[in-house]
DNA sequence: GGAATAGTGTCTCTCAGACACTATGAC
DNA sequence: GTCATAGTGTCTGAGAGACACTATTCC
């Protein structure tokens, strides 16, 4: 009786990066049909006996297909339907993960990073959900600081500045940023810690203030 | 070989409307076990037969279980995991509608109205459900027209101003009010309609404008 | 000193909140 | 006229963009 209502589920994850000075995504190389060869998003079936939810689900994926923990994962959309996938009605529940470049493996044949600005056709939904997870992204970035997880976990303030204009593909005055940054008391400085480029005055070390990052995590707790 | 990887899919709406001056959501007996007698978010199961993605499930639990078709329906989460359902790992597919009142059929014994800040204890993840969407709503109503779809489709702007605040629950300086939402052209006047209550100036009615409705569609096509 | 990067001060314009005001109906 | 509801005008303070300015390092 229950067998009939039984579906085929997945989950998909766009791992964000900035890249070449702009925002990109990962994709690797289907190993299996449908498909198999082309690139796509990392993803794959839900295991009832390995994962814990969907969420355990991909940060297998993660692991085991990219290598990484991921710094910021987030729920985004399920997707659902007869048509999205040659086998059948199916449903794939979609993630973004966000992670600095220096700590992904290096780019081969079977795993590339794409700029979101010029990607090739993708199986699945997986242009939707690259163009889903932008949008949720750049949005969030007008009211936090979710674009510090593009970075290592210790940052300079010209160095948040640059990447939150990557994310979202335009420029934002450098005082207003830090008006901004300070005022919401996203960050805090690192006592003691100065970084030193090839050149000029070095600058002050931040990382992102315990209240940020509670409420990064209460957000994603409200759903879980 | 796919079989293990099979999964119960099923679909909960919480769907919130206006009542006794506040946002109450829809709780239905549950007809069958688990919890059965208790009340419940309105759900079903996905099937492959009948709906062709996920939202239509949606509409079809609504028109099947509550009699309506919703005004407005989004998807907000996808709760998944072992420990949630009795009966084993599950994955829920949870949307939130929102419905003016008058257009729902009359609470009796089997479906009544509860006002979100006094929520008796709830099965499955329904309280989270119901906390993120009135979450979604209230943070989506600080930038958008989104509790026009728990008025009627013609509506005066004081009947709105009433709306806003009876959804975030405190009060919005009435010309501030106006102001935003005349500058962000989100409503059109019904030319030549004027309503009258029993006493005082006639107000003038406006609907959601094109653009208005344009883009609440297309925010929904994004993930579709 | 100059070049490069880090960081600040200040002006202006826009917009939201506060709140006093006017307008038009029923009685 | 009063009461009730609809709708407007105006002041003020907070915050964002623009942009000129100072600060500290390497060479």
């Amino acid at each position: 009786m229950e067998a009939e209502f039984k579906q085929v589920v997945s989950v998909d994850i766009a791992l964000f990066t900035v890249h070449k000075a702009g925002l990109a995504v990962l994709l690797i190389r289907r190993e299996r049909d449908p498909y198999q060869g082309c690139f796509a998003l990392p993803g794959g079936f839900v295991h009832e006996d390995k994962d814990a939810d969907a969420t355990q689900t991909a940060r297998r994926v993660l692991a085991n297909k990219v290598g990484i923990v991921a710094q910021y994962l987030e729920q985004l959309y399920t997707f659902s339907g007869q048509v999205r996938d040659p086998r059948g009605w199916s449903v794939s529940i979609a993630y973004y993960a966000l992670m600095p470049e220096s700590l992904l493996p290096a780019p081969d044949d079977n795993r590339i990073l794409i700029s979101v600005d010029a990607l090739p056709e993708l199986p699945f939904d997986h242009a939707k959900i690259i163009a889903g997870g932008v949008e949720r992204l750049r949005n969030k970035s007008t009211y936090s600081t979710l674009p510090a997880f593009l970075l290592p976990k210790q940052f300079t303030l010209n160095e948040l500045h640059r990447i939150y204009q990557q994310v979202i593909g335009s420029d934002i005055d450098n005082s207003s940023f830090r008006r901004r940054i300070e005022a919401q008391e996203m960050v805090t400085p690192v006592e003691g810690s100065m970084k030193k480029g090839r050149q000029g005055r070095p600058a002050q070390v931040y990382q992102l203030s315990d209240t940020t990052l509670r409420q990064f995590r209460n957000c994603l707790m409200l759903m879980e």
